[in-house]
DNA sequence: CCCACGACCTGTGGGC
DNA sequence: TGCCCACAGGTCGTGG
């Protein structure tokens, strides 16, 4: 999936076609993703206003004119791809994504100014839900969420307790969304790449002078990430079509046997599966 | 709390 | 060319 940039990205894709819009037709052309859709989800849909779209951790949301937000995570493979009533328009002067195959288009929404926006996730592990704005907070879905990785809540001092007297390695860790939310298998590989700090290390044995770096090194990486539109991989698209292009930068991630990207450092990237996911390291410079 | 594993679902790429 | 297997950005649950 989308990890916190890929769904940033997103956001800002979608953000000029959505906010203030009203929306004159939904359309779900299944009953579910990976949940049920709730019940009415079109008919409670048609005729709101996007007053806002946002993000927290990987979900975004669409605030309402109604009591209702809605909640989109895109899982592995969700994707938007956006169609203009005057035809093409993919602004960009690069790569495009492949077509989307219809047959994935499972949600589609259309704006009064004629502005389609349509969901596409094949593996049909994202999911979308409508919950009260009121309680989101709430909601199990964000009631134990960690600090933005981005915000000033995340530093050396939440690390520190968040580590302290665990033994599973920062890989882990840092992949639960409870101690801070939105980063996931790139990144996490690429930021404790960054910090030369060893995946599988017990995270309670870090010495606290480590932490500041390797938050420097989340916090750098997301906004790189960001800044250049994400990382595209397959699935993934800019909500306008276009490719991200952070894959390119990428030091470790599927990088396996190529040379580590560190200055000074003479490493070969190597792959461990590690709580059943694929950790990419340098075994020379990460410690 | 930790870990190992499987589940959800479909597609793709590599090896033979 | 085709077949089979491993693997994919994320969560969620179980059992030891």
């Amino acid at each position: 999936m989308p990890e916190l940039p890929e769904v940033e990205t997103v956001r800002g894709g979608l953000a000029p076609v959505l906010e203030g819009q009203r929306l004159a037709r939904v359309e779900a052309r299944r009953p579910d993703l990976r949940f049920p859709l709730p019940p009415n989800f079109v008919q409670l849909l048609t005729g709101a206003t996007i007053q806002r779209l946002e993000r927290r951790a990987k979900y975004l949301m669409a605030r309402l004119d109604r009591e209702d937000t809605l909640v989109m995570h895109l899982g592995m493979s969700g994707r938007f791809e956006i169609s203009h009533p005057q035809g093409e328009s993919r602004p960009g002067n690069f790569h495009y994504a492949p077509d989307p195959n219809p047959k994935h288009a499972h949600i589609v929404f259309e704006t009064e100014a004629g502005v389609r926006v349509t969901y596409y996730d094949p593996r049909r592990f994202g999911y979308m839900a409508l919950l009260n704005t009121a309680t989101l907070h709430l909601h199990p879905w964000f009631a134990g969420l960690g600090p933005e990785p981005l915000g000033e809540a995340f530093d050396a001092a939440h690390l520190k307790a968040a580590f302290a007297g665990r033994k599973q390695g920062p890989k882990t860790l840092l992949l639960d969304q409870r101690i801070v939310a939105g980063l996931g298998n790139i990144y996490v590989c690429e930021a404790l790449n960054r910090a030369r700090i060893s995946p599988f290390k017990p995270a309670g044995g870090i010495a606290a002078k480590r932490l500041p770096p390797l938050v420097a090194a989340i916090k750098d990486v997301l906004g790189e990430a960001i800044a250049a539109g994400g990382s595209t991989l397959r699935d993934f698209a800019q909500a306008d079509g276009a490719l991200g292009y952070f894959q390119h930068r990428f030091r470790t991630y599927d990088r396996e046997g190529q040379p580590c990207r560190n200055a000074g450092c003479t490493g070969v990237i190597d792959r461990k599966v590690q709580a059943g996911r694929s950790t990419f390291f340098c075994p020379v410079c990460q410690k």
